[in-house]
DNA sequence: CTGTTAGCGCATTCAA
DNA sequence: TTGAATGCGCTAACAG
């Protein structure tokens, strides 16, 4: 059925050792030009496909790539503002956009194939069993990330997305949050705005990413030499912050600040004309919030590029880095100048 | 480094073959119930994980399915109405979803991994080298899938999604497109209309799941005695029947859906009061279209589940089959009884 | 019930 | 420059 090495030999004229050392690609070996040429025409003749099992056992590499989306979870359709399907919603924006990355960065680095863990009862760490030369772990940047923990002595790399948390001997790739709100909160500055707020739950919701965000929130207004609000989360104190002089809101998330725009579209307040408003994420969709919601971009899918290229670089013995990619600004329709609504 | 079966067969006092026996899982083998629950735990004790490179090698199978994604590409952010970009959005939508479902399914049916293919220079069938015991492809439904016709004598079982135009002896796996555009239409004219248009490429675009769709919006017509209009796929066109009495549009996908609502946002018609207006494909994002956009929604996630179904079920040596997955209608606020609106 | 033997298909010595 | 021998770690067949 399969064509298999000593075949090819035989129809050549030459050993199997003399085929492995032609195909394998590796220059070193000392072949005659002419016989290298015959083998592989030989070889390819009979679609001879070396197999990987073999390849796997004797050289004890796969060149293959794990990776982990602890971000996949079930995916029903479900309201955007309902809640609770917040995670499912962020993460079917990203999970598309992680792939693409990640397929693209193995497709130029030839990395034969990705091997994406399924999750269930099985430990991850029964994943590191020769299957793959490396480890992506996309965090799930909702929830903590356990996993990473029991991955600290992994036998392979292992390179960690979407958080700077990471044990040591992981390396890390991951948006700069802080530096996206600062992008955000740069932006209604140059609007002319100067009483900025911060919707969402920042440092006190626990979640890494938010924390980081506020902290951004606070460090470009301090650094503007203005004085940053305490996080707001709740509607009601929203609409409260805006009666007492609030322009702009800095929202956490793209999905908080559809519903901060419900929020003010039901008190009769109009965006961005009596208010100016931020997203963060760049959702799928975000360009029906709030009439078109001015955002902050997460190069997911350059996230995920960079974590293989990072990974590739541990197999080639470099030591574990962190790196930060920059979130930038996409403009839409909810921002506006100060005094100077637009339409 | 490693613990390989021997140590764990010197350490339990037996055989590497009784070990082999033990792990492999099956009942089939007779071994001491009191030796077997030693070597699980000697084995456990010693962090013994077998090697499935040597496993696979022996019994030429891996366990593991192999996964085209066809329709995974660059994910820039993209306007979604600029034309173009049409493919990434959808792409961005469903992507998540199907690696969802096909984990969830993989995670039921214990597949320990998911081998994804990231394209490129690599022919297809080199992936077919005894890495995967079977390949689901997941077709790009705005291309042909030239893909598939290259993998008829594949050396496994092959499952095709998101087509119903697979060579002989590949699976399929698919949303019911023509039901679909049924269920839309059956809501409108529950709802009163009887002059609906059908807004979108269809049979013309040469895309198999439009064609498809305008063929559900003709038949559903026709069934209930009415006269199907010929598409439009032209804003002005779509203005111009509205004139001449059409009062419910059937969008061949939401981002028409989006486009038809702005040409009649523009030309002062409100949707549902004027016109009521369903989508297809229920993407991130459609309920913040048009208001909230009524569409059909089609379940990647299950699909990609029931691929991995019949991909599992053909190793089981069933023959392959068509499966059709029923879409649903979601409503949401762009539709309205005519002359009832609401609001 | 358990152990021994013999490869799975390939890449790597080493000797020729 | 090439080929014969060897074994990667495991499991299937067989013998005990």
């Amino acid at each position: 059925m399969k064509v298999r090495i000593k075949e090819v030999a035989v129809a050549a004229g030459v050993s199997a050792a003399t085929v492995s050392k032609v195909l394998s690609g590796r220059a070193d070996y000392p072949v005659h030009a002419q016989t290298a040429e015959r083998v592989r025409r030989v070889a390819r003749d009979l679609g001879y496909v070396p197999d990987v099992a073999a390849r796997h056992l004797r050289t004890r590499q796969t060149g293959q790539l794990g990776v982990v989306l602890e971000a996949v979870g079930p995916s029903e359709p479900d309201s955007l503002l309902g809640g609770l399907s917040v995670s499912h919603a962020v993460r079917r924006t990203f999970d598309g956009a992680i792939m693409a990355g990640l397929s693209e960065a193995a497709r130029e680095l030839c990395v034969p194939a990705l091997v994406v863990y399924p999750g269930g009862d099985l430990d991850v760490r029964t994943f590191l069993d020769g299957r793959v030369d490396g480890l992506l772990v996309s965090c799930d940047p909702l929830r903590g990330h356990g996993l990473l923990s029991g991955l600290t002595h992994a036998p392979v790399p292992v390179v960690a997305l979407w958080t700077q948390r990471a044990p040591a001997g992981i390396g890390v790739v991951d948006v700069d949050h802080t530096h996206g709100t600062g992008i955000a909160v740069r932006h209604l500055l140059a609007l002319g705005h100067e009483r900025i707020a911060f919707y969402g739950g920042g440092a006190g919701s626990g979640v890494e990413h938010f924390a980081r965000r506020e902290a951004g929130y606070r460090q470009a207004l301090e650094h503007a030499g203005l004085m940053p609000l305490p996080a707001i989360h709740d509607g009601g104190r929203l609409l409260q912050a805006i009666h007492d002089g609030v322009t702009a809101v800095c929202a956490e998330t793209d999905l908080g600040a559809a519903a901060a725009f419900h929020a003010m579209h039901r008190a009769g307040l109009h965006v961005p004309t009596d208010v100016s408003l931020v997203g963060f994420d760049d959702i799928q969709g975000a360009e029906y919030i709030a009439g078109g919601l001015t955002t902050v971009y997460q190069p997911a899918a350059e996230m995920a590029a960079a974590g293989v290229r990072a990974l590739v670089a541990s197999l080639d013995g470099k030591a574990p880095r962190t790196t930060l990619l920059k979130p930038r600004l996409i403009e839409r329709h909810s921002t506006a100048a100060l005094g100077v609504p637009r339409r």
